[in-house]
DNA sequence: TTTGATGCAAATGTTTTGCATGCAA
DNA sequence: TTGCATGCAAAACATTTGCATCAAA
């Protein structure tokens, strides 16, 4: 693949942080070092990254995709107040593989999990910003 | 809440269905009996369907929404070559949220987990639309 | 050079919303 | 009547794409 600074910019800015930004949060964040990039490109770059591993796209039920630079296999939170999108520190679930294979004829590949609730800021704040996602009562 | 037939309408399809359709599929299969239907009102109840607990959304990776008319706490399956979206019968995995919240210092409140893979008639296809998503590596 | 990557802008697909009208209570 | 629900159309979002240009190899 052919090298691009655009790309590099995009990779280096998402190894060096902890959140999980979305395509536009990257987009502002890399715009100091690439004054004409546009966004068409980092999710060009978004994309590809994805699909070559090196990073993660996570879907949540709101609102847009969010990206991992940290592509070792891990699970996410999902706050349902300020949304923030945490890491969790857990054992692989691939037994969950099985149970959900015992009942199945087709082939159960893998699966996808994320938990929500309060994340630990607001859990001790009466508000993060403001927003606060529909609680959501089924975990289907 | 106001009665209204168009809700109604939404609410008898989605019971009466195994599959689990997009809100234009809804759309187009209520019109025999709605005419005059507009999708903004289907969204609309779907929305508020959802907040009732009535039905569930399910967010996938990739395409638009779907709704589950089974209100009844289940995971779901979906062919990552077809798309269609499939009950599984398995257990509760309640248990993953105490793993989750061993290292984790905010709340657990609950997740979300899909399977995916090939679904039976895939299996044993070809090919069963033309589309095939691209298999998701990570579980995060 | 050659070919893939970019910037720009337009297009796409999904969902939401404003507003005048209609229908349930 | 009163006000929520509707139909319609426009808007809002997130994301993708066509195309001429640019830059890596």
């Amino acid at each position: 693949m052919k090298y691009s600074r655009q790309r590099e910019s995009i990779l280096r800015y998402l190894r060096s942080v902890k959140c999980h930004p979305t395509a536009e949060t990257i987009y502002q964040a890399i715009q100091t070092d690439n004054p004409n990039i546009s966004l068409g490109t980092v999710y060009r770059n978004l994309t590809l990254l994805t699909e070559l591993g090196e990073i993660n796209k996570i879907t949540v039920f709101d609102g847009p995709d969010r990206f991992d630079g940290n592509n070792a296999p891990h699970y996410h939170f999902i706050c349902r107040k300020c949304r923030a999108v945490l890491d969790l520190e857990m054992d692989s679930l691939a037994h969950i593989n099985l149970l959900a294979a015992h009942n199945f004829s087709g082939t159960i590949e893998g699966h996808m999990a994320h938990f929500y609730g309060l994340c630990p800021a607001c859990m001790n704040q009466k508000s993060c910003n403001g927003s606060d996602i529909p609680a959501v009562t089924k975990s289907s």
